[in-house]
RNA sequence: GGCCCGGUGGUCAAGUGGUCAAGACACCGCCCUUUCACGGCGGUAACACGGGUUCAAAUCCCGUCCGGGUCACCA
């Protein structure tokens, strides 16, 4: 037996829109070809010009590379079995349904829209009733003549099943009977989307043809298209769909009510490309051990087509939450400095600031970098706030206590000679220790003067580390003061 | 409606005839702690239902129910 090698194919309509279901197709395409050691192929089906929309493939070409998916050929990188770009294989496609009709496996119909629209409405056939199947030759010549349009259809076989295998649903058989004599080639000329289908992923090679599950029922179709060429037929895997939570508790296919469902969007509202990667690579597989967080090289080499599931799953978007904080907490400090560095331009615009110390107070409590301007704005600007959050129990601080430590630690602080992260800690840490205080006595008053609010990234140390002394003595100044009002 | 597919905690899921039915997210509690987090420990919570087959069923068979998909000269 000759082993061929694995060659998928990622064949998006350039809407200018990344679906995160489309996205995941993507990457189970590639991740089945790299766990083979084989080939990935990038081909764009631009057949309908009605939806062409300006600049739509480079929103696939930079989804798929930020994503890390990256194509072995496509109509960028090129590669023997191009061209890739599908209106550009326009030609290709008659000759393919000339063969099928000299064979007698097609047939060229010259019915009406009109027609076909009364027939669906009477629904007495469920749809076309193969009016033109057996034209004579004398009635095909005689309607040629006439110059009357015609779409060529695929004879389905009367009677009988048809039967095929999915790598994730097994054995599927219909009965033949419920498949209608496809059209190959449409009135314009241009092949319908499933018949270019079959064409390019035949020529081009495709061994496993990789989609989702919503093509299952139409997968009969395809397998006979492949049996009328002789043709070897790929390898099914269909993928479960990925569905959205709604309100009341039922769940669609996810849409944009459910939240973002655009890669784009996802990267927009702050999610890192690695983690919806790494997300979706879960939603719809699992490893054979569980593993939770995989990098794109461990998921080449631990993706198998056995552990892709079989029922939908719901885009959780608190689990990618998750997995997004897991991809902050990993990074090094230069690398989040880096990432975040946006933000802070945020909120600090082009003001001097030594963004280093950031990183210490941020990494360990953030979700998203998109929160980052929220929770570090008070550095830029002490809020407006009420004397009563200087109040607080588990700390024993109240508006008795709290200006006379705060007054204490604020001379203490001022005395300092040197301002250094070390240097406030030791000071405030021997005042609670001199003063027979809890650390949260002491701590509470500076921290919220310093911050002006309850809740803060880090603790009154390091905010007044990164204030720096002259701001920190003016932030503790105005707190003894409101404190005194 | 016909056909096809699916149905394990709120969510993702392991499981393939014998387990006290894993794990993760979320949720709750405790600990740690200068707030919030991080971290650590613990907890609530599931085999849709009904029949079979079998010594034994989440696992196999049938039916019911529920959910989804699909029935274009769209892709």
């Amino acid at each position: 037996m000759v082993i061929k090698k694995v060659r998928t194919r990622y064949a998006p309509s350039p809407t200018g829109f990344m679906h995160v279901g489309n996205l995941r197709t993507a990457l189970y395409e590639y991740l089945i070809a790299k766990s083979n050691g084989g080939d990935f192929v990038l081909r764009i089906e631009d057949t309908d010009r009605e939806r062409y929309v300006e600049g739509a493939v480079d929103v696939i070409y930079d989804t798929l590379k930020t994503a890390g998916i990256i194509h072995d050929e496509g109509p960028d990188v090129g590669g023997e079995f191009g061209p890739y770009v599908q209106s550009e294989r326009r030609e290709m496609y008659m000759p393919y349904a000339q063969r099928l009709i000299d064979e007698g496996k097609a047939y060229r119909c010259f019915c009406s829209k009109e027609r076909l629209e009364e027939l669906s409405q009477s629904s007495e056939f469920g749809g076309y009733d193969r009016h033109c199947r057996d034209l004579s030759e004398d009635e095909i010549n005689e309607k040629l003549k006439e110059g009357i349009p015609y779409v060529i259809r695929q004879k389905m076989p009367l009677s009988g099943k048809t039967t095929f295998s999915d790598a994730v649903f097994g054995e599927i058989t219909v009965d033949n009977s419920e498949l209608q004599d496809q059209i190959l080639i449409k009135a314009d000329g241009y092949p319908t989307y499933n018949f270019a289908n079959v064409i390019d992923d035949h020529t081009m090679g495709i061994t496993h043809v990789v989609r989702g599950s919503e093509y299952l029922s139409s997968t009969p179709k395809y397998n006979l298209l492949y049996e009328a060429f002789g043709w070897e037929i790929p390898t099914y895997v269909h993928l479960p769909l990925i569905m959205g939570k709604n309100e009341d508790g039922s769940v669609s296919k996810l849409s944009k009510r459910h939240g973002s469902t655009g890669f784009e969007d996802l990267i927009k509202d702050g999610y890192l490309p690695e983690a919806i990667i790494n997300y979706i690579a879960l939603l719809g597989w699992c490893p054979k051990d569980n593993q939770e967080i995989f990098s794109m090289k461990q998921l080449e080499e631990n993706f198998f087509i056995e552990g892709i599931s079989k029922s939908p799953a719901v885009f959780d978007y608190d689990k990618l939450l998750w997995f997004n904080e897991q991809y902050i907490k990993a990074m090094s400090a230069e690398e989040f400095t880096e990432r975040a560095m946006p933000y802070y331009k945020e909120v600090f615009g082009d003001r001097d600031v030594d963004y280093s110390k950031f990183a210490g107070i941020l990494q360990q409590r953030l979700e998203k970098f998109t929160d980052i301007p929220e929770k570090i704005k008070f550095f830029a600007e002490l809020p407006e706030y009420e004397k009563d959050i200087f109040i607080n129990k588990k700390s024993k601080t109240n508006l008795e206590n709290a200006p006379v430590n705060l007054q204490e630690a604020y001379e203490r602080l001022k005395a300092l000679p040197n301002w250094t992260f070390d240097a406030i800690h030791d000071c405030l840490i021997n005042m609670a220790v001199e003063k027979e205080l809890k650390n949260g006595t002491v701590m509470w008053p500076v921290r919220i003067a310093a911050a002006g609010q309850k809740v803060t990234p880090g603790g009154a140390i390091e905010i007044l580390d990164i204030l720096g002394r002259e701001e920190s003595l003016k932030r503790l100044e105005k707190g003894l003061e409101k404190l005194r009002s």
